[in-house]
DNA sequence: CCTACGATCTGCT
DNA sequence: GCAGATCGTAGGG
């Protein structure tokens, strides 16, 4: 079943981003169903994080969809390329988001290997947060997009993960961040092939 | 207006 | 292991 509007909007961005794992990313777009299982996230806070992007009350444009309530995709292009998908958390206001990091396909595959131009589906696929949103279709125009509509959403297929199967690490790529570089908020299924690194 | 740079990926060595 | 790609965003003049 769909993850309800209860699920994004609790407060802890770092226990649902734990919570994430093992869940289904579904996404139909331009009618073409492909769907993945959530194998690696980040935690993002609004408040005392010099990582997230809404950090310090620091408020624009781009980032406006994280001040509203959770269950909302943000979006955002990466280096001049990478489309990077983010999910929505906290009530309105407060600026929280988990930044998915890694897949594991499940439904439409032919799909998803045209979109990445491979053919065969291997790790690589999906492992990083670029290269899931580009084989799910998820793109920069897509931020804003509510998480519960007919575009994108994420399921619970009741996957059981038990809590010694999600390690956590460092947030990759934030050494900027100084001391907040070093918070666990990383989290990944373990013993799996499907994560970045 | 202009410039610097990033929550990355790929290909080449 | 490392350089290059490539462009929206943010901040300064």
């Amino acid at each position: 079943m769909k993850l309800e509007k209860d699920f994004y909007e609790r407060p802890d961005v770092v226990q649902i981003s734990r919570d994430l794992i093992g869940k289904i990313l579904c996404t139909r777009m331009e009618g073409r169903f492909t769907s993945a299982m959530i194998t690696e996230t980040e935690a993002y806070c609004g408040r005392n994080d010099r990582a997230c992007h809404a950090n310090d009350e620091l408020r624009t444009a781009r980032t406006e969809v994280m001040y509203g309530p959770g269950g909302v995709a943000y979006v955002y292009l990466c280096y001049g390329i990478h489309h990077l998908f983010n999910v929505v958390t906290n009530r309105k206001g407060l600026a929280d988001a988990v930044l998915i990091r890694a897949v594991k396909p499940v439904e439409g595959n032919g799909i998803i290997l045209d979109r990445r131009g491979r053919d065969t589906i291997t790790p690589q696929i999906s492992n990083g947060p670029g290269k899931l949103s580009q084989a799910l279709g998820i793109q920069t125009l897509h931020s804003g997009t509510p998480l519960r509509g007919k575009l994108i959403w994420i399921e619970d297929r009741q996957v059981h993960i038990s809590a010694n199967q999600i390690g956590s690490g460092p947030r990759i790529g934030i050494e900027y961040a100084g001391d907040h570089a070093k918070r666990p908020w990383r989290f990944y299924l373990k013993n799996s092939k499907w994560v970045s690194r």
